[in-house]
DNA sequence: GTTTGTGAATAGTTTCACAGCA
DNA sequence: TGCTGTGAAACTATTCACAAAC
């Protein structure tokens, strides 16, 4: 049915598919099923059914699933189809490990250009993408960049987001702790990392650990 | 009402608040309400109260929270009261920047032992923090630490994972993104980057928020 | 026979509105 | 009066069970 509300449930989990079915694409198989894509990613089959179905189903009943059907579909969803072009602010300890990490480029991400206020990085190369002054920042729309990823101390975080938007940055993933304010259009993803650790405490039961039974 | 089932989404929310908290509290206020404390942190009044009240309300009517009595709450269910010392698994780039990051202090996190299967790494200091050798993980045992932090290549994960849960690990903080499987008892918190990042690109021609924290 | 797609049932979460207390 | 705490209502998401299609 595809004119139903998508739930944001159902968008965050359409990343995790995609992954999944690169990888069985990978393995060069043709086609999955829905049990097996979900025994890969760890959901249950009928999760993943319901997420397609709200698009419309990319599946043959009594058949599967063909994954260069599956992976164009989710693709063209996410926006994922071209290449997209982000910026980088903040090539510290965080940033740098961004530059260099490898699981972007699997969803077609490229970071396209990189900024930093620290007089000694700028004009070097990280990973090979030049770093820029961050005080050029506004001059950054003639490029078209649509998506930032920001790597800045907490207290520049909003400074940061604001010039981004001012230049035409429509998405921002976010990696300061801080509650940032955004003109309407403009989506914000925080991955705040402090807090992904701080409620794993709460899940482990008190007091040490009884020896394993197995 | 201390014995009712508390929703994981209270739990994802309160390491938000502590740090709400701790923020203002360092600010020099002694008390706070949770209007001003929702203003800070991004979300609504009633939202605050609400999970506040599955421990039972931590606040007085017609007054507001004192802030030191906030804290001491958030901490004590969240078991972030005493310092919990964490290992950390891969020394990569992203590791490193994870040794230098300065935002696990604030809830009490020590990241106490550092391991790599680098050679050249082994043995030397990162951030104060001495690697070691991961052929050596197995005798983490005997130092008590029950939190994991795993930065390592996708492939290798699983088997650091389970080496971890063996040495009596029993939280895990996972940056692979691959699922792996635990035994029981043992809770995994996966952070995903380059997924966050996939999914920015679906809401941004119809983006629409104002004020967003995740 | 197999596996998808989907309405209906269940479970979980957010929002509201106001009672309860300082 | 002001602000918290909370049951009830509204909303959202997950799970089920089975009809539909190959």
């Amino acid at each position: 049915m595809r004119h139903q509300r998508i739930p944001d449930e159902t968008v965050r989990r359409l990343p995790v598919y995609l992954r999944g079915a690169l990888h069985l694409s990978g393995r060069g198989l043709e086609s999955t099923s829905s049990q097996e894509l979900a025994n890969l990613i760890g959901v249950e089959p009928w999760q993943i059914r319901k997420d397609f179905s709200y698009f419309g189903g990319f599946g043959t009943r009594g058949v599967g699933y063909n994954l260069d059907n599956l992976i164009r579909h989710v693709s063209r969803i996410l926006r994922l189809d071209a290449t997209q072009n982000a910026v980088l602010v903040g090539v510290g300890n965080l940033g740098s490990a961004l530059l260099a990490f490898p699981g972007f480029r699997m969803y077609g991400f490229e970071i396209a250009a990189a900024f930093d206020i620290d007089k000694r990085k700028i004009g070097r190369r990280k990973s090979g993408v030049l770093i820029e002054d961050a005080a050029a920042l506004n001059r950054l729309s003639a490029r078209g960049i649509r998506l930032g990823i920001v790597a800045v101390p907490e207290a520049a975080s909003q400074g940061v987001v604001d010039t981004l938007a001012e230049a035409g940055v429509k998405g921002i993933l976010n990696f300061s702790p801080r509650c940032v304010t955004v003109p309407r259009g403009v989506k914000v993803i925080t991955i705040d990392i402090a807090m992904d650790l701080a409620r794993l405490p709460y899940y482990i039961p008190a007091g040490r650990a009884i020896r394993q039974c197995v």
